[in-house]
DNA sequence: CAGGATCCGCCAAGATACTG
DNA sequence: CAGTATCTTGGCGGATCCTG
């Protein structure tokens, strides 16, 4: 990747469109903070497609994760309102979870993502 | 960028194509994995554009890093096959980074990570 | 200049037990 | 069934000092 000694130009695509560097990494940042922890990709991937799925669903389907960790993933994702919760009043108690519109919305990036992984 | 109120329709384009939900997850999982890391997003979007940073460079644009950081990140980035490290043999040192080709194919994941942000 | 080596605090995450 | 409540621990990240 040799350089050119002038001013540094920039691809369209080499940037994300109008964004500053640093705007950029930041909203970036921000958007994968809410997707890190260990459990939240597979949750999603696993509502995805506008499925809704109960705790104890989830908690077969997520193999490995204890109950203390899918219930606090849960909540971080409800909160960043990227799942939604469902109570069902009930006994006993049932709860569904499934993505809101914008959790669906991840799906291009994530595509994306696995198409870069893929490219290896 | 606000979307129309058009009805989000998930059909076959709401699952990553061609992946089972399964190895899906898992890519998506171990590409996240290699972008984990306190400061590897800031790293990038400062070499992106095909940019050559020495060390130095990058200590001062990353602000706040320390240099074990700095440099644990860098290389878990080289050993990913993300970043490209360049020895010049001289006095005193200098070494330069830079993104490796599939280390810039990332942009239009995070250019759709920004997307789905910002759709908030 | 570009790291390596150490020590340490802290907290995310695991295990376990209990409950409305 | 769907969670809480505690206790414990590994390892991440910071600070500091050292070196080819």
């Amino acid at each position: 990747m040799t350089r050119t000694h002038e001013k540094v130009r920039y691809s369209p695509k080499s940037m994300p469109h109008q964004y500053t560097r640093e705007t950029a990494a930041e909203g970036v940042e921000a958007a994968l903070k809410l997707l890190e922890g260990r459990w939240k990709l597979v949750i999603l991937f696993h509502l995805f497609g506008g499925r809704v799925l109960r705790f104890s669903d989830l908690e077969r389907a997520v193999s490995g994760v204890s109950q203390k960790m899918l219930i606090q993933q849960l909540r971080q994702l409800e909160n960043d309102g990227i799942v939604r919760r469902i109570v069902h009043h009930q006994v006993p108690p049932k709860v569904e979870y499934c993505l809101t519109d914008w959790g669906q919305a991840l799906c291009p990036a994530l595509d994306a993502l696995l198409t870069w992984a893929s490219q290896r």
